[in-house]
DNA sequence: TATATTTGTAACCAAACGGTTACTTATTTT
DNA sequence: AAAATAAGTAACCGTTTGGTTACAAATATA
């Protein structure tokens, strides 16, 4: 299943999991070390985070190594990018008006 | 009600509106020419939009005049942009990888 | 004043979300 | 070979999401 990152991002859990998972790669049992919830509840979590391709799982003998991958990220960057300039012209555009008043 | 911006960007429709209002401040109808789905439901996103401050809706008369107010996108540019960084750093490191081979 | 327009709200619905517990499977360790 | 460990899966549950239609309220227009 393909995941939309945005929505892959929403819940602040995931989040999480992805600035743990900043420090290095782990396993699953690892990361459910930082988190009151169940073992399982952290499972489903991965599974959105993989299908996002945020993250990628090797397996390991019985152990499953989650390494973060954040090239979905750029999507998310662009996109608030863009709006960061539309902020920025905004702030021109009032900067000019100042100006003329001058 | 207070919303994170996480959530209220992670719908794609939600993420249209922003599109179209970065045009210009528009009436909820206005809006609404945009989108297949009802009226009452691009009602519905516009207040989940209000509750995260991201738009600010201003009554005129029996309209109502929605306008963009970007500050929460610092929020998720920052979270973002952090990663940019912990991606170039990794780069940063394969490059001098790269280079002690030579 | 009667009518049309803009919008919100209520009630409803199916699907997705985010968690739980119980169980299974595969791999290591003893 | 038996026991322990790592992790996925299934079944379940309450809540949230994102839409719908029907209706009500306020304002503007004829």
């Amino acid at each position: 299943m393909r995941r939309d990152p945005w929505q892959a991002l929403a819940d602040p859990t995931r989040r999480q999991i992805i600035e743990v998972l900043s420090e290095k790669a782990q396993t699953v049992n690892a990361i459910a070390h930082n988190f009151e919830i169940s073992r399982p509840a952290i499972s489903k979590q991965l599974k959105i985070l993989e299908e996002s391709s945020l993250i990628s799982i090797e397996q390991q003998g019985r152990e499953r190594l989650c390494t973060l991958s954040l090239e979905p990220l750029s999507e998310v960057f662009n996109w608030v990018q863009q709006y960061q300039h539309f902020w920025l012209k905004k702030l021109d555009n009032l900067d000019d008006y100042l100006n003329q008043m001058e």
